[in-house]
DNA sequence: CAGTCGCCCTGCGTGC
DNA sequence: TGCACGCAGGGCGACT
């Protein structure tokens, strides 16, 4: 489900609502995501007040005194804050009770996201330090892409969804990108000049900033820190879209599995 | 070393 | 209506 714009969108939901509170508790109700929820959390967290709500790459933190939270929604996360007297959905795995009788809660029906509790600085911890640049920051443009891709014979489309390169550029994204820009998503990194990969850079950007605005894609299910879905889905030109015409050239799109990935694309607009 | 692949889960759409 | 199957937005870590 989230990639970065649902991320970014279920970040700036939160982060009205819950910057400044007070976490009273942490109930652990299914504590098997990902990796165990740690009891340090439970023990560490609560009587902390959350100092700031923020993104890095698809992970949310929520800074305190004595540690951060980071919050990864996998496939199929999503959080939201409501009164903490609510019934308890099925899949609602995680819950923070807030001071005020608020509660953040965790749903994840696949499991795949974290949370995890670490007290040194979250940049430097083992899952983060690795990652490369943010997408919609000021180092990531064409010249940075076309270095590391100099020397690469994966296909673009493996390029960018590696988090050791750029963070945030999920399947969908990448799909999309990779139309704008006219690149076949099979082509070798090292087989792209210099001023496609500035297309490249600027069509990645411009698709995120749009899915921001949009507030996310909603495929299945996700939804924002209100519950409510994106509307992205309706902007998509490519995804999902394998034997449809093409908006461009109305040639049928394809589908094919890249890197263990639906991949779909137009075979006249990319090259 | 670069790059591929399996896998952690549940739910939903499709086709019989 | 029921069931089996394939597929899903992520990404670590084992493996070649």
């Amino acid at each position: 489900m989230p990639e970065l714009p649902e991320v970014e969108t279920t970040c700036r939901g939160l982060e009205p609502l819950l910057t400044g509170k007070k976490v009273l508790e942490v109930l652990v109700h299914n504590g098997r995501l990902r990796w165990p929820v740690s009891l340090e959390l439970a023990l560490e967290l609560p009587g902390s007040h959350i100092r700031q709500v923020r993104r890095r790459a698809k992970y949310l933190l929520l800074d305190t005194k004595r540690g951060t939270v980071l919050i990864h929604l996998g496939m199929s996360g999503s959080l939201r804050v409501i009164a903490m007297d609510t019934p308890l959905e099925k899949h609602d795995h995680v819950e923070f009770i807030l001071a005020g009788g608020q509660s953040l809660r965790l749903r994840d029906p696949r499991r795949f996201g974290a949370v995890l509790w670490t007290r040194e600085a979250p940049e430097a911890h083992r899952l983060l330090c690795t990652l490369g640049p943010e997408p919609l920051g000021e180092t990531f443009d064409g010249d940075y892409l076309h270095h590391i891709g100099r020397q690469q014979q994966r296909p673009i489309k493996s390029l960018i969804m590696d988090g050791k390169v750029v963070v945030g550029v999920g399947n969908i994204y990448a799909c999309e990108a990779l139309f704008a820009a006219g690149i076949h998503p099979l082509r070798a990194a090292q087989r792209i000049s210099l001023a496609r990969y500035r297309a490249l850079v600027a069509a990645i950007r411009e698709v995120l900033a749009e899915a921001i605005k949009a507030g996310g894609t909603t495929l299945r299910d996700f939804s924002d820190s209100q519950g409510r879905p994106g509307y992205f889905s309706q902007q998509l030109q490519v995804y999902g879209r394998a034997g449809e015409d093409c908006r461009r050239c109305g040639v049928p799109l394809r589908r094919r599995v890249i890197a263990q990935r639906g991949t779909f694309y137009c075979p006249v607009c990319q090259r």
